[in-house]
DNA sequence: TAGTTCTGCGTATGGTCTACGCATAAAAGC
DNA sequence: GCTTTTATGCGTAGACCATACGCAGAACTA
């Protein structure tokens, strides 16, 4: 038998493979009205609209004046479509630093810009992550992180490594503060006064002799004071640029 | 009016104070056949056999032997459920590290000890966080986290971020293996070829030109080694430490 | 013994995803 | 131009899910 042209590998989700353009229009039948691009838009719009939990396959459907059920002729489950907004939702990646930047300012740059998508659009941090990435945009992101480190001496393993390590830390980052907004604005009180009511609750239910060392943390006032959420990300990623810092170093020499 | 005893706070769910201890039973009415910590355990059971997704109302229901709305008389949501059930499937977090061991070491034990919770019961991951730590065990492992550090002169707001970002990072990389193992049971393939596979559909659908680093990553068959998660677990913790000690020196001095 | 209060649970509602099959529209081949 | 082929849109229906509400009865107090 013959080998087939795309046969080197298992079959990838019809969706993907529509997103990476490797999906022709069969020539009979009629002219679809729905598209793939078309129904994750529409997903997307639900999602920023109203969070996550109201994208339903019905609720899609109804943004596109379509019927529930017509959505699956072009997606094969509700994962796909989710796997597909994330890329959608993602975007392209942040352009190439300026030639002169080194490393660490292209990777400040990088995390920087992901941390503003998903500021934007806190949504993305709520899709659960079902494999490694696969989708174009998703790639392009890791594609120019990588770059980044082009100049280092790092081996390709531990280009991998750092990359996952940023790509971890903004993500945690910025479920953090939108788990803060988003529970201030549940609790009704201001985006400023919720950590403190945080602190005066632990403070109520926690034996200072049994957690001291929290005990201290919340006597000094630290919760009280609202800090700018840009120093503790600058904080968080600088401590985490400082340690590959050193590994490029020893890797220089 | 006269204040009352525990009027300090925004009301606590029900739940939440049970799990404090600060729930007295009323002393009329039969006695309840079923308790929060019953209950809970019931759900752990269902989520360590079958995962999360399994954890419903009606299964924890059934895994007790009572009806489904038999629950809601001691939990006010599931969500609620879920929390408790975070609680008690962290586990009281590891003792003091050896009095002559530093803070590095310290921390290294407790990551490591976090890192193996997240591996036994990976469902965890799963369960969608939506505030601050507020339970007595989560509570626990910051208060073990924080003592890590007593010995350092960090700021209490820079000892926070410390355990922040590296409770962070453990969640990552527990994430990111156990979505291999599940995505390798799910497709079906040995945990060791899931990688390779990886690599090999992806180098099948990139460009070359356009994704220059990345190709670069492929074909140094980084991903067709399947190397120790310990490793890459060391790796990417050792690089944070490093940063998180040059801090420390920077402070002492 | 009477009264009170809390427990367990049955019923019912409205939501979710999606398997299956039918009528129809559009193109290809004669 | 007519027939055949094929893919499309969508209606119906099933199997789940969380949970609001209200009732019968048990266990305690007085």
């Amino acid at each position: 038998m013959a080998a087939k042209k795309d046969d080197s590998g298992p079959a990838l989700p019809p969706a993907i493979e529509s997103a990476w353009g490797l999906r022709e229009r069969p020539p009979k039948g009629p002219r679809p009205g729905l598209s793939v691009p078309g129904i994750v838009d529409a997903a997307v719009r639900v999602a920023d609209a109203d969070g996550l939990t109201a994208v339903s396959m019905s609720r899609v459907a109804k943004e596109l004046g379509a019927a529930t059920m017509a959505l699956y002729r072009h997606i094969g489950s509700k994962d796909e479509l989710l796997l597909l907004m994330v890329d959608a939702g993602y975007g392209p990646p942040p352009g190439p630093a300026a030639p002169g930047d080194g490393w660490r300012a292209g990777l400040t740059r990088w995390a920087r810009a992901e941390r503003d998508v998903l500021r934007q659009r806190t949504w993305l941090l709520h899709v659960p992550i079902t494999g490694p990435p696969i989708t174009p945009q998703q790639l392009g992101w890791l594609e120019a992180g990588l770059r980044c480190l082009d100049d280092t001496h790092l081996a390709e393993s531990e280009k991998m490594s750092v990359i996952l390590l940023i790509t971890g830390y903004v993500r945690n980052e910025a479920t953090l503060t939108a788990q803060i907004a988003e529970g201030s604005r549940a609790a009704g009180v201001e985006p400023g006064e919720l950590m403190p009511a945080y602190g005066r609750t632990v403070a109520r239910l926690i034996d200072p002799a049994r957690f001291p060392a929290l005990h201290r943390v919340l006597t000094s006032g630290v919760l009280n004071q609202d800090d700018d959420p840009d120093d503790e990300f600058t904080f968080g990623l600088d401590r985490i640029l400082d340690g590959i810092e050193a590994l490029v170093r020893r890797r220089a020499s």
